[in-house]
Formats: C-alpha cells, structure tokens, sequence
DNA sequence: GAATTCCTTTGACATAGGTCAAATAGTGAG
DNA sequence: CTCACTATTTGACCTATGTCAAAGGAATTC
C-alpha cells in the first residue's frame, strides 16, 4: 500500500498538495526486530507501513511483554500519544517482519497541519478510526470467553494472526500462550 | 463547566470565532433516565455536558445492559462513530440525573469543521484524548484484577462512581454486580 | 405511609482460564 | 547437518470470579 493512494483515500487531495506533503515522508528499510521506540523516549517518528509489520508493547510489573497493538500494511504506526503529546512513550515500538515505513517528524507533521486544513481532517478520520478500533477489541476483551476473543483478533488481523509468535498475539488478548495454544487446537 | 471555557482550553479560539461556534450550540435540559439515542437509530446530535452525567450502554446476547462510557460534567457525549459516521448505534445513550447540555448538529458541526481550521484542531485533539482514555481502560480491563478495575473506575470518575447505581459500575468493569459489592466491602 | 418495585448484599457452588513444570517441535548460526 | 536456543504443546492442579437463589434495604408511587 503506497502513502500517496493512501492519503487520497481519506481525504480529497490535491495533486500538488499530495505532492508536497508526500515529499515530507522519509522512507526507511527497517530490519526484523528491529526496536524503533523504547518505553520512556519521546516517540519524535510518525510511520506509515509500506511493507511490514510491527507491534507495540510494554513490560508489565513481573517484566513479561504485553503485546498493545499491530500495526500492519497501510496503517499509521506510532507511539499515538507519546508522539503527539511528545511525552515519555508507556509503549516500546517495534518492527517485527523486515519493513518499508515512509516516516515524518512530529514538527513536519505540524506544520502540515497548520497550513493544510484537509491534513487537520485527515488526522481527526484517522484518530477517530482507531479509536472505532480500540473500542471494538475492549468489548472484545471485556466481554467475550478467550475463543470468542481469538475469533476478533482473526477479524481485526487477518494478515497478521498466523505470522507472529503464539505469545505476542495471547498478550493482545490477555491470555496466557498455553490458553491460546489450547484453543488453537479445539 | 461553560462550553465556552471549555473550547477555549483546548484551541486559542478569537472571541468572534467562540461567539459563532457557540451560537450553533442549543441549550436543553433533559431530566433523569431520559434516554438521547437508541441502539439502531443514527445519532444526531454531539451533547457538551454542562451539569449533570450520563452514560452509554448495549444490550449484550441475553438483554442485559452494559454501560460502555460515563460521561460527566465539562465532557463531549454522543455515540462517536454514530455520529461522526451516521450509521446505526451500537449504544444507548442517556442521562443519569437532571442535566444541561448543549447540542449541536452533524451538519452544523460539519459546517464549522469546514470553516475553521482550528475547529478541526479541537475535533482532532478531542479524538486523541477519547482514544488515550480507552486504552487507559482497556489495559486495566485487560490485565487487572476486579479491585484493581475498581480503582481505575474510582481514578476515572472520582466524580460519578458514587453517583451511580452499583451494577452500570459492575458492567462498565466487566464484572458482575455481585462482585462489585464484595470488592466495596473489603 | 403502605405497597410495589428496584437495588444491594450474602451464601453455596461451578468453571474458565491461570500457574507451574516438563516434553516436544522449530529455527537459525556455524 | 548439528547444536543451541526459542517457541509451542501438553498435563495436573488451583483460584478468581461467575452463576443461581434468596434475603435485606431503599426509593418511588399512589
């Protein structure tokens, strides 16, 4: 999924606009395993995943790995609120298959926002999407029995649910690997 | 809490932009358990909550409502994606205790989302923090024990979790009610 | 202010999913 | 190809929380 399809596809661009907020995009290879966000830095780094994918996580109290989200082709991948509250991020981000990430400043990405009025709309659409989306996977884990909540996350991730360790998706549903191991079965 | 406070805290609004905006806006006051939105119907209407609280809720497999959000005094209320989307809600909404609200249109709220960029702005930072509290909740709906979910609640919504019947909490907490008292108990 | 309805507490018991430990299967480096 | 390491599966057992049922308390209505 390229950034330029992408962008048209939320907002009515102009060529020239596109352009120019296209050119403000970095591209990046990033390799496997790569961390690009620990927890406690400010994340500085918008992404949009080209090719790839990534996850965010963070260490709970007895240090295990919590897996907080996927991020996969065609999404914005970000540490959302440490990026644009340029606080300390409560997320690590990284990058679990080799990857092509177009990448923007948080001060590019301001003052796009400042002299486009569609690129401000553009940002409220995507945020409002992922919040539809984080509201979908808490009714998920609020409500519904570990099966049930594995069901969501074959809906939600498709592409991603068979390509990433047993443990990290189990984390993303708050249950334990053995539990989803279980269930994989039956 | 003033709706014109309000916007003012959050976007450095001129005092002409402020009249406008706030002339859009339609004072109500609504009594107790009325209800604003059904699920199925498109909501029409995005509440600023002067005085007063209300809630969101669904009706899960076997009819039993379970309260998805509270919202207090000096906070936007509505059925988001509804809203922003007109499509059919997922949620009731409705008012907990005699409230005054200021409402305002989609189109009307399209309009100025249209003619000032800063409203946008707000739109979008608005969104960011609705999304940052569901994920506040969905990590402690995730990996926390009752009491823990408890304390959230108490941290959230110092303000309503006293004011509201036991089992909207019990509900909005992924819990049963009978588990909630006990956990008040001890 | 009695009646009705709704809300909260309490008790006994059931169970989904967690924990711990060990066995098995995959995978990447050399 | 083999070793070393990591990920997954399996089993036995445990616990937090759910379910069901009934009894108290509060609050609203007439």
């Amino acid at each position: 999924m390229n950034i330029t399809d992408f962008l048209s596809t939320i907002v009515p661009f102009t060529d020239d606009e596109l352009k120019d907020i296209v050119s403000h995009f970095k591209k990046e290879t990033v390799l496997k395993n790569q961390t690009l966000v620990r927890q406690g830095e400010v994340c500085k780094t918008l992404y949009f995943v080209e090719k790839g994918m990534g996850r965010s996580y963070y260490l709970n109290e007895n240090g295990k790995e919590i897996t907080q989200w996927f991020f996969g082709v065609g999404k914005f991948m970000s540490s959302v609120d440490s990026f644009f509250q340029q606080t300390p991020s409560l997320y690590y981000l990284e990058v679990l298959e080799d990857a092509t990430l177009y990448c923007m400043s948080k001060s590019d990405i301001d003052q796009l926002f400042a002299k486009y009025h569609k690129m401000e709309t553009m940002g409220r659409l995507v945020t409002t999407e992922m919040l539809t989306k984080m509201v979908n996977k808490l009714n998920a884990i609020q409500f519904q029995t570990a099966r049930e909540r594995y069901d969501y996350m074959l809906a939600e991730f498709p592409d991603i649910a068979y390509r990433v360790p047993l443990g990290h998706i189990a984390s993303y549903l708050g249950m334990t690997q053995e539990t989803l191991s279980r269930i994989r079965k039956g």
